[in-house]
DNA sequence: CAGATGTTTATTTTT
DNA sequence: TAAACATCTG
């Protein structure tokens, strides 16, 4: 009987690793190893008889999930590796729900709403329930019912308050479309869970051992689908996560999930991994005096064996302008003098805002850089109108898209004859589609209005057609009807600068070249490609970490990444901690965020902030952050720009000029 | 109806 | 600053 093969587990891990049953907490620090000892914990359940296919690993997104299994692939045979299921809590809902959504009342083929399907539907709805100048902001509206759903507190009965029946119109006309949002993809699939014991014990038999990774930020609804789905007496579960890395309490994370985890599920087994892999100990100092200043954690003190490396830098800088320039410089100088590659450096922000000025200056300098994040893609007008039109020739019926591409581009349907046919609709209970092309409907509205509604649903029928034939060219269909209806053309107008309009023409192309992918690749039909879109939105770019440069990144977006060279901009008093956070009395969460931020540096950190920064056009005075206090102390230095500035750069000049020789002859 | 001009507002965003 | 949105004018 062979021994398993623990890799290179440290003892904690390895205890966390080989568990046998019950609960079981895996408290994993930053940088202490966490993906690796899951990974091997699978590994070993497989290695020890646990049939690979009754083993579910739980993430909150799909990178997550796809690198995960990329790394179990690597330990296991390709078979076992492919029945290991290892989803994300949205798209394990959707297949629940696939399979039974029948038995809540709506149809397995339940359309999925993405937040802008639900901020249409919503603002469709408030126009309905209230008054005219009653003014109730959507954005605000669809916050509040995504913290009513994800409380499980169900729409009001009466139609008391305002925000109250707005809640139980929308769920209604959700209802109505056969259609979810994302959080009903949770509400819904634990009520069908909960109500109906035999899905219950369908779920339940399917799997025996249950895995979740950053516990930390999962909210009421993820909780109570885990207690549903966890077997086993007492229940097989094992959550990996940290406490001082919950930066997602405003989306609805509950860090009690973790703090009181023997409440929910009793007499775990309690592993803490605090030996860090990543960063020098003066980083790990550093981050360890911060975070204590937290109450309500899980005490945890990150070590490592490995004395040395450089102090953490906090420099004073006169203004944003300059931290720009100066950070970008020291990450030149720093690369100059080891010959590195400009992968090894991140500069993080607090505020995407914030990512413009580097930007321009990176773009100056010719150095490459990656911008993660910041507005979706998905949010760029030229995607959202062509995935409407798109959605609108697969399904007319879809009022919310029919909106956005009606009049766009400008087609005679403004928004009084619109207006007009949205009240129209409501009175008869029929979509918007069905009411525009009723001859009923013609006499509302004027003659040239009539011709227009006319021609522009007869080009959409005409194509729809084409566009449902077996075998169809979607790409080049939707392309024709794009250029047709002169789309691109008033996108191309509607671009201030040239720049601007290659930008627009490149998101377009992207979208239908994601289209014409799907086709060949998987021979999918349209509509997959739309429901895959709606749970799986990332870019093609994305996936491939590969691409080249400085990485640009909000402090929320690195957690769970690393870089050798880190600099950490904006530290002032109001933008870390935010001032918001500071009337929402959530300044422990941005103490993590900045204790994120920490922990991302391998080798070096710098740490910045200005005395002056433009804010809202105007610069504004700024202090710096009350954390830098916290830090203080052996292995943190504290320097302004103007010393640093004042200081020749003797000896690194040479070794930057010879570095930067041999880094030219390598790259070509 | 369309295009132009003025007004307001301002984190973070896994699905 | 700039982008989203409301309001005005031809």
């Amino acid at each position: 009987m062979s021994r398993f093969r623990l890799y290179d587990l440290n003892p904690e891990q390895q205890r966390a690793a080989t568990h046998e049953t019950g609960p079981l907490l895996i408290l994993a620090g930053a940088g202490t190893g966490k993906t690796r000892t899951i990974v091997a914990r699978i590994t070993w359940l497989v290695s020890t008889g646990t049939p690979a296919s009754k083993i579910l690993a739980v993430t909150f997104t799909n990178k997550a999930a796809r690198e995960m299994k990329e790394r179990i692939a690597g330990m296991l045979t390709e078979e076992q590796a492919a029945d290991i299921t290892a989803s994300t809590f949205h798209a394990l809902c959707m297949r629940i729900l696939r399979a039974d959504a029948d038995k809540l009342g709506y149809k397995n083929n339940f359309t999925i709403f993405d937040e802008g399907d639900q901020l249409g539907l919503i603002k469709k709805v408030i126009n309905r329930v209230t008054a005219k100048d009653e003014k109730l902001d959507p954005g605000l509206a669809k916050n509040l019912i995504s913290k009513a759903k994800n409380n499980g507190w169900a729409p009001p009965q009466d139609d008391e308050t305002v925000i109250g029946a707005v809640y139980s119109r929308y769920n209604r006309e959700l209802h109505a479309l056969n259609a979810m949002d994302f959080d009903d993809l949770l509400v819904q699939a634990v009520k069908l869970l909960n109500d109906h014991p035999s899905v219950r014990e369908k779920w339940r038999s399917r799997f025996s051992q249950m895995l979740v990774d950053e516990f930390q930020d999962t909210n009421r609804l993820q909780l109570d689908l885990v207690s549903l789905l966890a077997s086993g007496e007492p229940p097989n579960i094992c959550v990996v996560g940290d406490d001082d890395q919950s930066i997602y309490g405003w989306r609805g994370a509950e860090v009690s999930n973790i703090l009181e985890f023997e409440k929910h599920f009793p007499n775990p087994e309690v592993v803490r991994l605090e030996q860090n892999y990543r960063s020098t100990n003066q980083i790990l100092t550093a981050a360890n005096r911060l975070i204590k200043n937290n109450p309500r954690r899980r005490a945890k003190n990150l070590w490592s064996p490995n004395q040395g490396g450089d102090p953490v830098h906090v420099v004073a800088v006169p203004d944003d302008k300059r931290e720009a320039e100066f950070v970008i410089g020291e990450a030149g100088a720093i690369r100059n003098a080891g010959g590195l590659p400009w992968e090894h450096f991140a500069i993080i922000y607090r505020m995407n805002a914030q990512s413009r000025l580097l930007e321009e200056n990176l773009r100056r300098m010719r150095i490459p850089y990656r911008l993660v994040g910041g507005k979706s893609f998905f949010d760029r007008r030229e995607v959202k109108d062509i995935l409407a039109t798109i959605t609108c020739l697969v399904n007319p019926q879809d009022d919310i898209s029919l909106l956005r591409i009606i009049n766009t581009p400008p087609r005679g349907i403004g928004a009084t004859s619109v207006e007009i046919a949205l009240e129209q609709s409501a009175k008869i209970h029929r979509s918007l589609f069905d009411t525009l092309t009723d001859p009923a409907f013609e006499p509302e509205v004027s003659r040239k209005t009539a011709a227009a509604i006319r021609s522009f649903a007869e080009d959409l029928a005409a194509t729809r057609i084409h566009l449902l034939t077996p075998g169809a060219d979607a790409c080049a269909i939707v392309s024709g009807y794009l250029e047709e209806s002169g789309y691109f053309d008033d996108l191309k107008r509607s671009c201030k600068t040239p720049e601007e309009a290659l930008n627009r023409e490149s998101g377009a192309k992207e979208i239908l070249n994601a289209l014409a992918n799907h086709q060949s690749k998987r021979r999918g039909s349209v509509q997959d490609f739309l429901d895959e879109l709606s749970l799986n939105r990332e870019r093609e770019e994305d996936k491939k970490d590969d691409s080249k440069g400085v990485t640009l990144i909000t402090l929320h977006a690195a957690k769970g990444l690393e870089f050798p060279h880190v600099f950490l901009i904006g530290a002032e008093d109001g933008l870390l901690p935010h001032e918001r956070s500071k009337s929402e009395g959530t300044v422990d969460e941005e103490r993590r965020l900045f204790y994120v931020g920490i922990t991302r540096a391998m080798k070096s950190l710098t740490i910045t902030h200005c005395r002056n920064r433009m804010k809202f056009g105007s610069a504004m005075h700024c202090r710096p952050s009350p954390f830098l206090k916290e830090i203080e102390g052996e292995g943190v230095h504290a320097e302004s720009h103007e010393d640093i500035m004042s200081k020749p750069a003797a000896e690194e000049d040479v070794a930057m000029s010879f570095a930067n020789l041999r880094a030219m002859l390598s790259a070509e």
